[in-house]
DNA sequence: CACAGTAATCGAACCGGTTCGATGACCAAG
DNA sequence: CTTGGTCATCGAACCGGTTCGATTACTGTG
């Protein structure tokens, strides 16, 4: 493998003529670059990564910490991987992926060895360990996800207090007063998973506010549990008229339940969802949905996170705390309900 | 951040001393020791990663090159990811996780510039041109997946050939004579994932050494077109008793396309998938399936890369392919067809 | 024609580890 | 009391880049 000596000798010059040559960061004759380039080209000279770090402490790596959790739905981990993948590689960044189950030691071990010039932490928990590391290290962080404290870190996430008020509403304008929300399950939140609770409380004070009843009920994150839980809802609260769902597995598995109960959506039931277009379109779902973008999200908080790796004042700004404003999207699966605010009672 | 030579000062011995204290390349008093320990451990000493990549021409980095796309299912992508990752760490790795579209060219720059220390491979292409790149560059590479040609590289993969062999057998020996076999989608085909013919080839062949007829279709990867291409199956042979999957879109949808039709499973269809046990979880899927051991895969490939990255033996040691031998998974979806080896026709 | 000023290039130091050969202290043997 | 041999430690070099200050050659000016 070629060093940069090597392009240097090619080309009759010293290292550092080389190096400027290579960098632009001084000027160099038309001459020498020419010949500089020439050389680097002939040897197929690339720089050695550990090197450059040594001398330059910038890896061009970032790090991604992600948990593949079972019961949490993969699709939607993937796109929020590829949104960070994507947009790191843009910038020039590769990414390194790590799925430590110690996510707070792997994180010190990453930030310590200086690894990598910044931290993406993904499955935030209301209080999470790795927090307090990654405001120790050196690298900037940034999450996907709001945790309970937000300071030091540039923070992403989707408004899921605004997206269970923009549910309720909804239907609220269109007729209905009885209402269900399927969550996500319990143990989602026992980890610390913020945003169910987040959606819940704000949908559950919006539909106090305008005479609303809501039903709330954690959900199951598999087949056929979810689906079982589905009917049962159904069963229990015949008079409702619209299903909220903040729950993929939930999502995916009522086409069959509906089907099976021989229940039209919308004419029998009003139904919205919370997920994303890619993943509505995997299962096809016939829904109306408040769009997740977990590859903006992810997105969002690698061009943050570079910005402050690449630009001294960018890391003295303050931090961030930025939440998309959840989108809509209408699929037709929500209408006014059938007075007297009943679905037929089928199976 | 401190560096080995805050360390050495602190413990009053020189930076040489430090290092072989730390690392236990030469004999060190136990006293010295002591106090080399005691010092790295008070600075909170982590080696600088570029810096000793550097010294030692090694990153503990694997390179992880996998594509996420639309039309294959993602959970199975997750797995596979899961198995390099977890078994990386076991090992002492981190690794690098790169999605770019032009693999080739990743592949280049991640192994010129000496990133990583091997490279796993996935969604392996018939001709891939990672391959020819990848056995060029200095590090030793594996491949989750079979291409055409394997030389210079370990390659894992199902053994497909025998996993449809297996299918046609158990159904034969059940008494079915006529059987239906869904594949992956065709342009998962032409992209170059041979082991969508592999599996089909040697099930066609199987099927008529033992005289059963066997209907082979490419499949779609998306609701609700797959469920649409099930009842048009299951219509167009009617005689048919038995259902080969090998796609997972397929195999997620076949419950409610059967339930359309008022079919049981296995009594008036047998059913055999092929894809791994946490799919067939997260969807309850109630069929027999061959299981197609993603994290497995993903393990072996990353054992065998750090073995020949770790030792100079094992590096002169001859590339491996090695198969995995399909195990097949009861769930009761099959038994002797009814006579007169026809389905009800119901819908 | 000496002299300042500028532009291009070079040499050396540095980043933070590892590793090789040399050195010094100590002990036992001759 | 020298000599030989261990054992533990040190100093220097190296890995392959980047960067700073110095040097050289050339240009235009007084």
């Amino acid at each position: 493998m070629a060093t940069i000596g090597d392009v240097a000798r090619e080309a009759g010059v010293s290292r550092s003529t080389a190096s400027y040559a290579l960098s632009g960061k001084r000027p160099i004759s038309e001459e020498v670059r020419r010949r500089v380039l020439a050389a680097a080209e002939a040897l197929a000279y690339t720089p050695n990564a550990g090197a450059r770090a040594l001398a330059t402490s910038r890896t061009k790596v970032l790090a991604l910490l992600a948990r593949f959790y079972t019961d949490e739905f993969a699709p939607a981990m993937m796109q929020y991987i590829q949104g960070v993948t994507d947009t790191a590689r843009d910038l020039g960044y590769d990414t390194l992926l790590v799925t430590d189950e110690d996510g707070a030691r792997a994180l010190r071990r990453i930030t310590d060895s200086r690894m990598v010039d910044g931290v993406v932490l993904m499955n935030i928990a209301q209080d999470d360990p790795r927090l307090p590391i990654l405001r120790a290290a050196s690298q900037p962080g940034a999450t996907v996800g709001l945790p309970g404290d937000c300071s030091g870190i540039d923070v992403f996430d989707l408004d899921f207090e605004e997206a269970g008020r923009a549910m309720v509403d909804h239907l609220h304008r269109l007729g209905h007063r009885e209402l269900i929300l399927i969550s996500q399950p319990e143990h989602v939140v026992e980890r610390g998973g913020a945003y169910v609770w987040r959606l819940r409380d704000a949908a559950l004070e919006r539909a106090r506010q305008c005479g609303v009843t809501l039903h709330t009920v954690y959900g199951e994150s598999r087949q056929p549990a979810v689906g079982r839980l589905l009917h049962t809802l159904l069963d229990t609260y015949p008079s409702a008229t619209g299903l909220l769902i903040n729950n993929e597995a939930a999502a995916a598995a009522l086409p069959s339940v509906t089907h099976e109960r021989g229940l039209r959506v919308p004419e029998d039931l009003s139904v919205i969802g919370r997920y994303s277009a890619e993943f509505a379109a995997a299962f096809s779902l016939p829904y109306s949905f408040v769009e997740s973008a977990p590859d903006r999200l992810g997105s969002m908080a690698v061009r943050q996170l570079v910005r402050r790796v690449e630009s001294a004042e960018a890391r003295r700004e303050p931090f961030v705390v930025r939440f998309i404003s959840p989108e809509l999207v209408s699929h037709g699966s929500t209408t006014p309900p059938r007075e007297p605010h009943t679905r037929p009672r089928v199976r």
